[in-house]
DNA sequence: CGTTTTCAATAACGTATGTTACATTGCACA
DNA sequence: TGTGCAATGTAACATACGTTATTGAAAACG
């Protein structure tokens, strides 16, 4: 319902100015749509003319194979954005579904355009994005290449929890989750069944506490060493920006 | 040592001006590097200041667990420039090396600055590589979550076959293949002796002729079906730009 | 031009994860 | 406030792929 989340997590990188403010504000209050869960927002083929944000909700890209296998590729939680400059391909290789309830904000050509010519800040925010996007594609592709089935899951919980805490989005060590046992397997590259028993193995050792639609973590440290994950992909800081706002930089890289 | 690779790529994709032609060769001749195969060309924790442009030979991005698990994350073909814009993030979360010997052009921020400024075909055009990476990305995430291990390489021969070809480095049904059976085996998430099982499997039922450092695909159309491959994510066309230089488009979806 | 190292090939055996099937819980909605 | 359907949990069994080991064939090298 708001944009605050992109905001928080763009000014950990960039100090917008008051005018980069209201462009943003203006943008994503113009065109607004909201979903129902387990709905698609754009599907594999069809060429879009908008860039999505995700003002409110999860969603997810994923790819289908003629016979059904399914492959989640990446979440979209609130403030991510999708695809700054779709407007070069000719037609989406992928489809875009709702988790939960969403609302996105459809961002034009002509605003894009707009922000390239007059608000330089706005543009390398955007790049951050970007690039942080194809850096966790990348190590999406090293979780499934050789992480174990626990390491995958671990690792996939640290990245949404930081993720979530750098949009504001936890509470305490605890947050919203409305994945699926079904979505986390189609993320993972695992069976339903068998992430079933990786979640109990994650809670038998108190990594997890994991119930309705409600995660937490107790000991991120502990579970980012159970999931081997080292958190310089997020390139969380910048120039000597540090993660302080939400938290202390110790406190992300070591608990 | 040169740049026709890029350029022809590129022009797939957008016509260049003349102006444009001298700019890129300018860039590509002014700071060019010689590395010797199999030695790393940036380092995990490094601060680059440049872009790299590939002139000549294969390098890949690879990640490294604590205890050595590697993972390839892509291939670097001819033409292929590394990460556009690192300018923006603190430190890289990867390493790139060398297969073959390789030459690169350095391309500093002046020169993305002066292109941004001036060169709007360029900017498209480079904007257009970067959204294909990312689509690359994504379809290595689906191969090694949901492809067997026989799918898994022939999708990732298919790959390859179509971005030589689109530089302009395939021979009739062959080309340069220098990958060791290890590099696939890193790039699939499969081990040495698996990837030598499937590619006899594939060579029996004579979908690849693979022999000292040269791959022949007698019948591309069949090898995509072996890999389930889908040549969408590619963005090989654009705006009613077709194949039609490389080869007529069915040629890339049906033969 | 022999020597060393890397790469490819093959076999025997082990295991992490998949599959199928069904029971249980929980939540949406009538 | 049941009632139906989706989500979770559990068990028994199957298999694709990993591991270790060894051999032969190319390259690289001094």
């Amino acid at each position: 319902m708001s944009l605050a989340s992109l905001v928080r997590k763009l000014e950990q990188f960039v100090r917008l100015s008051p005018v980069d403010h209201i462009i943003l504000n203006r943008a994503s209050t113009e065109r607004v749509r909201h979903f129902a869960p387990r709905v698609d927002i754009v599907r594999e083929g069809e060429k879009p003319k908008d860039v999505h944000l995700i003002l409110s909700g999860w969603a997810y890209r994923y790819k289908q194979l003629e016979d059904g296998r399914r492959q989640v590729v990446s979440f979209f939680l609130p403030g991510d954005i999708c695809d700054v400059n779709v407007f070069i391909l000719r037609e989406m290789d992928h489809s875009i579904g709702t988790i939960t309830a969403v609302s996105i904000a459809d961002l034009s050509r002509e605003f894009f355009d707009k922000v390239a010519a007059g608000h330089p800040r706005i543009v390398t925010a955007f790049w951050w994005e970007t690039l942080v996007n194809a850096a966790i594609q990348r190590e999406w592709t090293m979780s499934l290449g050789q992480r174990t089935a626990l390491e995958r899951i671990a690792h996939l919980l640290c990245e949404i929890w930081l993720r979530l805490r750098l949009a504001g989005l936890t509470q305490g060590d605890s947050c919203d989750f409305p994945l699926t046992q079904g979505d986390l397997a189609d993320a993972t590259g695992l069976s339903k069944v068998h992430v079933n028993r990786t979640l109990q193995e994650l809670r038998a050792e108190g990594l997890i506490v994991l119930k309705g639609k409600t995660l937490s973590v107790p000991n991120l440290d502990r579970l980012m060493r159970a999931g081997l994950f080292n958190p310089n992909y997020l390139h969380m800081d910048h120039e000597g920006r540090q993660l302080d706002a939400v938290g202390t930089r110790s406190d992300v890289v070591a608990g």
